[in-house]
DNA sequence: TTGAAAGCGGTACCAG
DNA sequence: CTGGTACCGCTTTCAA
């Protein structure tokens, strides 16, 4: 009752392991050539056997083993299920499968599920945005190991890396804001790692100078990246006296939780307070707000990501390739003109 | 600069690969007694040589991948993300890796998905819901290949299998409904197999009937499983004359789309019209209007079905295992007296 | 306490 | 046109 094996196989077909294996692969590519009569047979006899050819042993010989390791921090954000979408996509028009490791935000389980794909020889990593841990030693080794690595969402010039011009689309986040009139814009960060979100930052920051406006502190609260938090942490944001008029989120998903909040604290959006994500994912749409965002292409993202990893594979010696998605601002309906009120910053405590 | 093997190690230690092995593997069973010296040498040499066993090799030899498969319909479905983490979390405890496949509803991409996971040698398969496809003698086949599957989401009798209680709780569902006196109740029918909401569809039908309320065909709206297409069956259910004064969904997915529908057409929930999900997706509880939903425990059920996987690789002679979860009703904020006026059938028109 | 060698299931070279 | 055979990297008797 054991699983056909290619000498099953032959035996059946009354030939040789090794025409097997020649019927079995030079389909079209008929290096090797075989008689009609000899194939028909190893075919039937492989069909009758319902053969199914050892993957592990092909790839022990090939040392190729077609399958390629996703490693993401966390599975709750849609966006990364969009970036994934993508990645299983072009992965299978590849003739590729994938091995989907998440870290859960945990240091060593990260480590823990590098060394199991490394152990299983993928052929390729893709690392989502994370370095949720990934010590600088720890890169240092995968480098050495030569194993062919593509970041997604954050440039490095060590690996290949793919994300979209996060910065980019800040700047338009924060002109869209501005030309609204909006003048206490707060900032919602919160992102598995701390450097992830830098680039968005800095872009507030730079947003606010060239308009003139003080960095306040006070209006970038930091938290972790479920939506629970966002909820929390907008809720903070909602208390501050004189309350900021728009709310800047590092995702849709916090951007997500701080409509909520708003809505819990009997503010409208967006006449009362303007809220705007970054991503752009599918529900952002579906939203009772429809949410102004920065689209950031995921599917391209995950599919280009993808894309990278095969070019690296055919030609290990290329220099570092980094590939940048351009952004566009969608604006919906949770952004409008700031409110009168708080133009004067010392009379908005009208709750 | 190839990755070292086993004999690298052997050779920079100075002893046989035999050796190696044993000190690698038999850590704490020490049935062969390696002398401490040479234990020492070896761990050496292998962290020396950044040594990591090739897992392909190991499982050709012990029959075993330690890597489960995962076949899913589509990934746009948050409810499928929180199983997809139940089962990673489960998998990951008991030192599986997941090779995830996503069918995107093609019949066709399904079967390659399964060919590969099975040339793969994975030791077990977890099928999503699904059955997109899955002729019967697809079934026979991989029932035949003594390949263990666990089958969420639908019970069957040939495989082992876990899922809520789809018909308790949407038994749940009327009953609250009811009580609240709606009497044109609809219902959203999209999923990516008809097969898979038959029993809350029935559970539809005998809530109607036991109130003695009609079954009429044109309150069940059936579509595809995207949210834009609950988007669109709820519009044209909120079209109908008289309009019903509520949409039992088959899932949040698609109340997601009702609830946006139903702000578009300008009606209020709950106090125009009620809706209700089905899975209790983490975003139920941030939307606009809190969704009133069944909880299924998605994580639950992604863990248990990697037990059931486990449990029937330690024994495979098991009869087939079945596990339910028991469901629960969670009130919120998007379901509510019905109103007035579609108490009367004929006066509801008032569009 | 350690080593030699036989596979696990394929692939591909070399003969015939 | 087809078969024999040496690996791929590891585990596990069996001997020494």
């Amino acid at each position: 009752m054991k699983r056909p094996t290619q000498a099953d196989v032959a035996r059946l077909a009354g030939v040789s392991r090794a025409t097997v294996s020649y019927v079995l692969n030079q389909q079209e590519n008929s290096r090797v050539p075989i008689s009609q009569e000899t194939r028909r047979r190893v075919l039937e006899a492989a069909q009758k056997l319902g053969y199914e050819p050892d993957a592990r042993a092909q790839s022990l010989r090939s040392g190729l083993t077609r399958t390629l390791g996703l490693l993401i921090p966390d599975l709750q954000n849609p966006h990364f299920w969009q970036i994934i979408q993508g990645v299983t996509q072009q992965a299978r028009e590849a003739g590729y499968e994938l091995l989907l490791s998440s870290s859960e935000l945990d240091r060593e389980r990260e480590e823990d599920s590098l060394k199991a794909l490394a152990r299983r020889r993928v052929d390729g990593l893709i690392l989502l945005v994370a370095f949720t841990s990934l010590s600088e030693e720890k890169l240092e080794e995968l480098a050495a190991r030569r194993l062919p690595i593509v970041v997604i969402g954050c440039r490095d010039g060590v690996f290949d890396c793919i994300g979209s011009n996060y910065y980019d689309g800040a700047r338009k986040v924060m002109a869209h804001l501005l030309s609204l009139g909006h003048r206490r814009i707060a900032f919602l960060h919160g992102v598995a790692n701390i450097t992830a979100g830098q680039d968005r930052l800095l872009a507030y920051e730079r947003g606010l100078e060239e308009a003139g406006l003080p960095y306040d502190e006070g209006l970038v609260e930091r938290c972790g990246p479920s939506i629970e938090d966002g909820y929390n942490a907008a809720m903070r944001l909602l208390n501050r006296t004189p309350r900021p008029t728009a709310i800047v989120a590092i995702n849709d998903l916090l951007a997500l939780g701080a409509l909520r909040a708003a809505s819990d604290m009997q503010l409208e959006v967006p006449k009362d307070i303007s809220i705007v994500g970054y991503d752009d994912i599918f529900l952002a749409n579906y939203l009772c707000q429809r949410l102004t965002t920065v689209h950031a292409q995921a599917e391209a993202i995950g599919q280009g990501a993808v894309k990278l990893l095969l070019r690296r594979l055919q030609n290990p010696e290329l220099p570092p390739q980094s590939v940048e998605l351009p952004t566009r601002l969608i604006i919906r309906e949770s952004t409008g003109r700031a409110p009168r009120v708080a133009a004067d910053p010392n009379s908005s405590a009208e709750v």
